[in-house]
DNA sequence: CCGTGATATTGATACTTGCCAATATCGAAA
DNA sequence: TTTCGATATTGGCAAGTATCAATATCACGG
């Protein structure tokens, strides 16, 4: 992909890849994830998910906390909102079909 | 990225690039847009909008509709319904931070 | 201090993707 | 039909990324 600064692509670059979009998923079913329960869910090696989660943290998607050697992994509020107002941003387009609006025919009229 | 064929990551995929997303906010501002407004604003040459635009198709984010030589672009409100459900789906997090509620302290507990 | 289990980093490789020049196609008008 | 403007496709290259083996680091128990 294209280097970017958006934020807001940079959180759904974070979130576009299924062995991290399965990450996300159990830590939304329940937080606070040892790293090693992600190595059962997902069917990578381990390093493989630790470099995942490495993305998912630097796009401000999760944080970390270590207790003895096991480290848990939470979801940021702050990232879930930001996806949430990124799809509110989607427009009113619900409800009417774009089709009973008038779309102009000329471009750049 | 891996080749997969969860639908959530791929419409989330066909989402994570700026050039796509600038485009899709451009549809959700102002549905049935010109193909050649985008070329406009995002600021790459013809068969590369071409192509992106391409991707919002297959990943069904939009649909196209033939004015005489223009093409026009409308987004599909399945398609951002989909992803406001993706986004709701991202739990319960908000509200009350992660770390109020007690974590197991085993993993696979 | 040493061994062990958990996690992170490194390095190499294969695959995917974004980009544009050139070209093809399509619709309308001459 | 020929020409022209708009859009799509092709082909190739450059860059990004996912993956894993090997290795390093970290925290704890002995």
């Amino acid at each position: 992909m294209k280097r970017t600064t958006d934020p807001d692509v940079l959180l759904l670059q974070a979130a576009a890849d299924p062995t991290r979009l399965a990450i996300l998923r159990q830590l939304a079913a329940s937080d606070g994830v040892c790293a090693c329960d992600f190595i059962a869910c997902c069917d990578v090696a381990q390093p493989t998910v630790s470099h995942h989660l490495k993305v998912l943290r630097e796009a401000g998607w999760v944080r970390t906390e270590r207790r003895a050697s096991f480290v848990y992994y939470f979801l940021l509020p702050g990232a879930v909102e930001r996806f949430r107002s990124l799809a509110a941003g989607f427009g009113p387009s619900l409800g009417m079909p774009a089709s009973n609006r008038l779309p102009v025919l000329q471009p750049q009229a």
